[in-house]
DNA sequence: CCGATACTGAACCATATAGTTCAGTATCTA
DNA sequence: TAGATACTGAACTATATGGTTCAGTATCGG
């Protein structure tokens, strides 16, 4: 179970690593297109985007139907959310981080405030 | 092919599609460490652990400073919140393309009964 | 000063990735 | 039915990546 978690976040972080599959998603996000449709846009051959959007199929991000000849391809499931909430998860360890940080500094600041008082 | 990095997003992407540099930031976020610290952490040798940590650093996603022999790694600026702001707007479109089927699927369901009814 | 420690750089290796071409197969359309 | 269209799979190329070892260099502690 964790394991497999594990796997289907590395692969989501994996398929947002490439630039034109970030394009894809984006491209996507406006109406669902083909392989056709998506090769054309981005300058590649049919396979090369095939390839793209077999990533992304496999890391949950976008779903494919074939129709006939066509394979159609929209924005995924709710797979991103799990990228957005280990980046907020990140995020909080970090705040924390930050404030132990300025709460060391303010000690400073008060210890100096009490050094310049003790030595007038 | 020569996929050189223009974007600061693109390396920050990069960096965290790495499940070892994603536990690096984790660890970070609880204290800051030196590099040998990460490189027991993480059952690597230094030199693994180093390149590691400069990747992340070349994203933005820590900061180092060595003092003496010690190189010692902290959790970096805000280039996080691009990352975060990427998945966000993403996630926007994405919810407004969800929308826009939902109404065709209303439509739909609107057509079916007033087909219903001009059949009987 | 001497030895241990902490790291760095270079070279190397295996594998993964992003792309291609070419040769299919399946499906649509005239 | 013939030909165009949409894709798929296999094989190949070039480069990137994640890791190693080994040989330094710089710094610390006794």
């Amino acid at each position: 179970m964790v394991q497999y978690r594990q796997s289907v976040l590395d692969a989501a972080f994996v398929a947002l690593a490439d630039s034109t599959r970030r394009g894809v998603l984006e491209r996507l996000g406006r109406s669902e297109a083909s392989i056709t449709d998506l090769a054309d846009g981005f300058h590649m051959t049919l396979t090369g985007m095939s390839k793209h959007v077999r990533v992304l199929e496999y890391a949950g991000l976008v779903t494919t139907e074939k129709v006939g000849r066509v394979r159609h391809c929209r924005i995924g499931t709710r797979r991103l959310e799990e990228v957005a909430a280990w980046i907020k998860r990140y995020q909080e360890l970090w705040d924390a981080r930050f404030s132990a940080l300025d709460e060391i500094v303010e000690d400073l600041k008060r210890q100096e405030k009490i050094d310049e008082r003790t030595q007038h």
